[in-house]
Formats: structure tokens, sequence, C-alpha cells
DNA sequence: CGGAATGATGGTAGCGCTACCATCATTCCG
DNA sequence: CGGAATGATGGTAGCGCTACCATCATTCCG
């Protein structure tokens, strides 16, 4: 921790490259930003000397001088997430050979502290800003809609983008996974979710519309709670829910977690599965093809998501404007032992 | 996304509020960061033209003005890992109050990138960086000598600080694994292990010097892959161990994972734990003690690890220096079921 | 009570870039 | 072949702050 004598610090500036180079600050300024529009002769010996001083351009100065920081802002609702920390690593993957830089920010499920990091995001006029979900304060989107940066909205779909979309269908996601279970021959489904954000909603909505179609929805075959996922919680709702419905033929999890916590207690307790109880998850997280028996679930393309939503945004900067605003990546049904029964019952 | 008139775009300036509060543009500055210089009176006619405004500093005129971003630079190997996921967690959390912003950045464990990302990050002039370990090139060493801020080395201990460190040892984790399998009986002790980071390898030095000193240390029981951990990925190591050793009664795993694909594996084989074969992992996630059986583990205190970095990094910034620069969190063997072997054997 | 110390406030210049406009050379084309 | 279009380069000013220094009022103390 030296002391740095006053501003600046003795790095080299543009001004030292141009100096060295023999031309104007501002043909330094373009060889590197727009280098088509410097002549090859101009442009190696700026090279050459951008490498012989070791110059890298401040980032803060052009943000200033420019009215925009080559930032991307990030804003997702947690961070311990499987989920999220797999859209996270799409997102830098992507970004990570552009000039681009993560601005990342937890809003731990809480709208206020959205609105309040959009504030703080914006304050650095960010190129473009990745938000998840689709159910913004009015604040919030008002915000976003005055972005002026694109703005891509991750992990769902709905109607009416603030600019651009990409995600799936939470609500078919439960739909296709309780419809699953009823066609394996499980009659009393239950559904067990943490933490309940839109997203949750969504997949017990799904699982609500199926169980009605067959004629089998009760609301008691539901046990949520607000408290946060975890494999321990979903041991304790799936006794909470034997306890309140003994009669549970099979469980839709919202998400892996839980139902490993579930398959877990079934082992602890004896109980078999898939023949007693018939699980499902949600996310289809690496271990449920491993586990024992293996555990059914919903694949989503969380890694996939991130990448393109940089993709979508990186175009726009660029000034293309996708004919398609929304892109459904959908998910799969993948069927595991979990939910095998035999086929006599 | 309106097209912005040149330059500013009309968001509000300090000069805005400077104006409306009737005072110089210096003291609405130093009002926001040094409060307690300027007068009450004063102070509160700029908070109340700061509000009337909705006035929010720009980050990079601040950076440019005073050569020194409000930014912590962090570097991890990983974002799926979930180890790493926690310490980042516990980064967020505790600057999430503070006026410093993060930016975080993935090495994928390469020394290289390493460089390259600090190169970028000191662009910036950050207030302080966090980085992953102690195995820095030696050009990323001193790069980071003359950083110019202070640096908190996280996850491992050693001797030679940069500037401060905090983490635990990965060699005594190994140990204090190994040595506890020994004591509970098993004497065939594989080691299995994946990607091999440097913090992989001590802790197979730790395995190692345990096994050696119960004079029981095979070369055969060692068995690692280059390849990045996953659940499926210990049921494999665990596989070829088992063909490679058929006389195995036990494996510590250098990590959570790891152990858990073990177990899977030990369900799908019908192989009996603890009794033919036990199970320690490293790090205790949560699911550890929900598995069946519950998993014996090193418990790891990463979130408190990145917490702490950040309140050292912030103390150095206010200019107290600790009179201990490096701080050992430790670790807790977690004894479980899955060590838990009869007494008679 | 008068000079020195202290505290509050402000003006000026500059941080390192890029937007905007100007200039000059070269190419184009009727 | 001459004026217009095009392309390459550069100068100036300004982005929104804060470091540094100056000024003035107030307090202190022998």
């Amino acid at each position: 921790m030296k002391p740095r004598t006053r501003r600046g610090g003795g790095r080299p500036t543009i001004a030292d490259v141009a100096r060295l180079a023999g031309v104007g600050a501002i043909t330094v300024s373009r060889a590197l930003r727009e280098p088509e529009r410097v002549s090859e002769s101009l442009r190696k010996q700026i090279q050459q000397a951008v490498e012989e001083l070791g110059y890298l351009p401040d980032p803060n100065a052009r943000a200033l001088a420019s009215a925009r920081a080559e930032v991307f802002g990030v804003l997702v609702p947690s961070l311990t997430n499987n989920v999220f920390a797999e859209v996270v690593r799409g997102i830098y993957d992507s970004l990570s050979d552009s000039p681009f830089r993560v601005q990342l920010a937890n809003t731990h499920y809480s709208g206020l502290e959205e609105e309040r990091l959009l504030q703080l995001f914006l304050s650095q006029r960010p190129a473009a800003l990745i938000v998840s979900g689709i159910d913004q304060t009015e604040a919030a989107r008002r915000l976003l809609d005055n972005a002026g940066c694109p703005v891509v909205q991750i992990m769902e779909i709905g109607p009416d983008p603030v600019d651009m979309m990409i995600g799936f269908s939470h609500f078919e996601g439960g739909r296709v996974a309780t419809n699953h279970m009823i066609e394996a021959g499980y009659r009393r489904v239950g559904f067990l979710g943490a933490r309940m954000d839109p997203r949750s909603q969504r997949r017990l909505a799904g699982y609500r519309a199926a169980m009605e179609a067959a004629g089998l929805f009760d609301p008691r075959l539901v046990t949520t709670t607000p408290v946060l996922s975890s494999v321990t919680l979903g041991r304790d709702l799936f006794r909470d829910a034997l306890a309140k419905m003994p009669s549970l033929d099979g469980v839709f999890c919202n998400n892996d977690d839980l139902a490993l916590g579930v398959l877990f207690e079934c082992h602890r307790a004896s109980i078999a599965v898939p023949q007693t109880i018939g699980i499902t998850g949600f996310n289809d997280l690496d271990m449920m093809q491993v586990a024992f028996p293996s555990v059914t679930s919903i694949r989503t393309h969380r890694y996939e998501i991130g990448r393109q939503a940089v993709t979508m945004a990186l175009a726009a900067i660029g000034g293309e404007r996708p004919e398609n605003r929304i892109k459904d990546l959908g998910f799969d049904l993948k069927r595991r032992e979990s939910t095998a029964r035999p086929a006599d019952r």
C-alpha cells in the first residue's frame, strides 16, 4: 500500500501513448475503440506504444466522457441458490471476452431492495440491465422503462416485457410435472414449496391446474412456507405433509433441494420410492440423476438463459433489435426412477 | 431506450444541488462524504435539495476525481462451486450497506486469467482487492504487491501474505478428517479428489500425512482427476477406486459433492454405510446432515470468511492495520452416521 | 484585548477520457 | 479538370466530480 502521489499515480494515460506514437490523443482513443477508422500504419504505431507503456484505459474516465459505462447491471434475488449461480455463470462467461464488466447485486427477493439497487445502477449509466423475473414493483418498472439502455428480464416469460425477455413458463413446468405424476398412477400428489416467490407461486398454480383437471385437487395436499429453501426444509415439509395427510402417495417439490430432503427422509423412514411415494423435483440439478433412486425433475436451461440474455443485450447495444423480443427456452421433463411406479399398483 | 441528448442526459449534478441549497458545490460534496465537517444547518439544506432533486452522485466522476473507485475487486476461481457462492454472498452482504460496489470475476482456476483480471481491476483503482488462495503467479504477486490498496487473500492461510489473509489450513482439514476415520476403525481409507487445485492438493497432503503416521498409506488408495467436481463424478471415482482396490473400507472425499456421489452409489450397489464403507466429506454443505445416513464432514466457515475479509479490508481502508494480519478461522469436524462404525467391527 | 489557532465554506484546476466539429488530403465523377 | 464527396486525423471543450489551497469568521488564551 504505497501512498500515491497526488492524482493519477503515474499510470500511463492516453496522452502518453499519443506522444510516444506521435499522433493525437483522439486518434489513440479511436484506434482502441473503432480501429477500422484509423489507417493501418498509425494503428500499428499506436498498438506498439500501448504495449510498450502497458497502457490500460481508465474505465471511469471513459464512462464519464461518454456518458455510458461499459457495465452490465445484473440483479438476481439470491446468490446461494444453485439456479441463479448458473445463470450468473452464463452471464460472466459470455461477457468475459468483451469490454463489458458485470455489476452484480442481490435483491434478496425484495422489491424495495430491487428499486434501490436499480437506482444505484442507473447512476452509473450501464450499457445494459439484466433483471430477474417479471414482477417488478411499479417504481422499478418505471425506472426500467426509462433506463436508456437495453433491459432483459430473465427466468420467466410473460406479456408486456419492459424491453426483452428470456425464460420459460413456470406454470407449464408445474403443470407438466404434476401431469406426469398423475399419469404415472399417483393420486394423492402433494405440493411442497419453500420461499414462495412469484415463480414458485406459478409452479403451484400449474400444479393446481393439473390436479383440478384430473379431479384430484385438495387444498390439504399443499404445504408451503416462506422460509428459504434447503434440503433440511424438504425433510421437514414432507414430515408435515405426511402428518397432515397420511394417504399422500407422491410429492411435487418446488425445487430439487426439497426433493432431495424428501428422498432422504423416505430412506430414513423406510418409505419405498417410487412404490409408496413418488417424487418429482424442479430444476434438475446434476445430482438428481445420480441419486438413488434417481429423481424425476424438470430440467431448466439456466446457464443458457444467462448466455442468451447477454447475446440479446449485446445485439441491442449494437443497434439490432430482435424480431422477437420474448424468447421461450422451455424445459424438459426428465422421467426417472422416483416416479416409475410399477404398472400393477 | 430513449436517445440521450448529448452528454449528461439531464440527471441532476452536484452543481444543481448546490444551486438549490444555496451553497458551493464543494460543500455539497463534503456534506455527502464527510458530513461532520459541515455545519448542521447547511447539512439539512443540502439533504433537502438532494432529496428534492433525487440526486445520486456519479460514481465514475467520483472515481476519476479522487483517483480511487469505491469498488471491491473480488477474484474467485469458480462461480458454480457452492463454497465460493457462500463466500461471495458473505462479501455482498457485508458490503450492501456501504458505498462500495463489488466487482466480481471468475478466474476458472487459471493463474493467467487471474493476472489478466487483476490488471483489469487495477485499471479501475479499486478500494480493496479480495483474491482466493495463496498460490498466485509471480506476475500476479507483483501486481498485488503494488496494488496501492488493501489486499485480502481468502480461503487459505500460509506464510508471507501480500497484505492480509483469512482462511484455514486445508492440510489440517485433510489430516483431521483422515485421522477421524482411522480412529473410527477404518484401515483401507481411500482419497477421492476432483479438480485438484492447490487447496485440494493440501487436503491430499493432510490425508497422506495421517495415513503415513498410522502406517496405512498406500498410493493405490488415492484416486484423483483434474475434472471439475460433481456428484456424478463422485460416483465414478468411487467405482474406479473400488475396482482398483476392492478391499477399500472408507473414503475421504475432497468435497461433499463427491461424498454424496459415493453415498448414492453405495445405496445403489447395496454397500452398507458405515459398516462396509465409511464416508467423510469436506465443507459440510447443508444436506450432509440430512442425508441418510448423515455424512461426516469438515465444516468450513465460508460465509464468515467472506464477511470478515470485508471487515478487514474496510478497517485497512480506514487506516487501521490489524495487529494480526493472518486470521485462521479453523474448521470443525462433524462426526455423523457415515463414519459411526459399530465398535465390534 | 490582540494575535494565533481552529473551523466552516468556497474557488479553481484538473482527473483521463470522448463528443463534436474542423481541417486537410484524397478520391470520385460529370 | 474542377467541385463535391469521402476518409483520416486532430483540437477544443466538457463530462461530474474532488484535491488543494484560500478566505473569512469565530474561538482561544496569555
